[in-house]
DNA sequence: TCAAAAGTGTTAAATGTACACCCATGG
DNA sequence: CCATGGGTGTACATTTAACACTTTTGA
């Protein structure tokens, strides 16, 4: 690396883009925020802020998730790195440098954007990436980048718990996969799978019957990260 | 995403990072580069330089490629980005904020750095992962991060080929998989599975007895991106 | 009693694994 | 001739996929 000559290479604005991703009413959403101010004003955006000074960038991920949406990325919700994207015409204002992170969080929590609750919320993420949304910025292609690392993530991962509640059924897990592959499973092979994979799921003991039907065994997630046999998504 | 402040959010300096790997003599090699100043002097380091005012992430990653190695990323070699890092005090000197790439290549070129060939090398990177190596800032890290991506990259992708010349062998690709993966593979059962995997090799017709021993077929990489079914790692 | 969701059993097909065996070359 | 790597056949174990069937609740 040669020396800095701070001349030769003009500074970066560096900020932290968020896709937030749950599933409600069987659909995969993303959280998004309309924008009050130019560029792209009135438009739908992703989450997002600037890098501070003595931040790192999970750090200011994980502020900015905070700050929008009250989740705290210890309590059940998870967060990685997604990607960085840096086109030099991506903001009109000036050049910036965006590192997008992937959040993954269970229904519950309300969106709200400086206890605005019209200038947040959770859309379908087919409706954000349709033609006619036009997210601002190049956040479509975020978003997409996003919902396609998550879908091929849950099946070999974990992660699909990280969509659901502390304690949750083999169904409830099933609506996950469903909601976020778009296709439907067979309820009594998944149960097999998920059941006999190690590490997977740990029963809790308990039991619930708020789908209806049969009382269904409460699990939680269990320590594994790597699902090992994965999890078969259907072929297109 | 509120509006720029310069005074609030001091700039930061971007760069990009190669880890470049190879496949040579039955190991897997990442090309590192000897600093000729501080911090840091006298280390090896990986590949990387900043970003231009005008250029896209991707482009200086390929543009640093061409200079440090005379590759290409057209040509046969595979570029794509691997992730950022951006703790405040990875480098002493400023803020600094890398997007690193991962560089896939065939075994042909030989290093040169500026012309200084004993200022570059290709090292087996277990070495370059050992405690006493000591990588420049956190390349360790980012070495070990690429590693890992490629190493579970080729079993779902045709990645792998990207490590072969234009024309190989199932043979030599099978020694692409042992050198990245460390295991021995059947070479009986790959052979099936790679010319039974639809779209990952086609003949051109061919043969070689470079390897010796019988005649082999000659490959080139087919267009499949995606290998459906995946190469199963052995597990550990 | 019925609908709904949970969960178990069973079977056929597809896939993975181990290894015996033959092939075609260079030395 | 023989060592070396290339390539095919085959048998067995494991996994997947499809679906019949039983269980346990709420309405």
């Amino acid at each position: 690396m040669p020396p800095y000559d701070p001349s030769a290479f003009p500074p970066f604005a560096v900020t932290v883009d968020l896709v937030v991703l749950t599933v409600r009413h069987h659909a995969l959403c993303a959280l998004a925020i309309r924008r009050g101010e130019p560029p792209y004003q009135g438009r739908w955006a992703l989450p997002g802020g600037f890098v501070r000074v003595d931040e790192d960038l999970g750090d200011a991920a994980a502020r900015e998730l905070a700050e929008e949406t009250g989740l705290r990325a210890q309590n059940g919700a998870h967060l990685e790195q997604l990607a960085t994207y840096g086109d030099p015409h991506r903001d009109p204002r000036m050049r910036v440098v965006s590192v997008a992170h992937l959040v993954l969080a269970p229904d519950l929590p309300a969106p709200r954007a400086g206890g605005d609750a019209r200038s947040a919320r959770w859309a379908p993420v087919t409706e954000l990436l349709h033609d006619g949304a036009a997210l601002a910025f190049d956040h479509a292609r975020i978003l997409a980048d996003g919902v396609e690392r998550a879908r091929s993530k849950i099946e070999y991962s974990s992660l699909a718990t990280a969509f659901c509640p502390p304690e949750f059924t083999v169904g409830e897990l099933r609506r996950v996969y469903e909601a976020v592959w778009g296709v439907a499973l067979d309820p009594r092979n998944f149960h097999r799978k998920v059941t006999g994979t190690p590490g997977f799921l740990v029963p809790t003991g308990g039991t619930t019957t708020r789908q209806g039907g049969r009382p269904a065994q409460l699990f939680r997630a269990g320590g594994a990260a790597l699902l090992n046999p994965p999890m078969l998504r259907p072929e297109v």
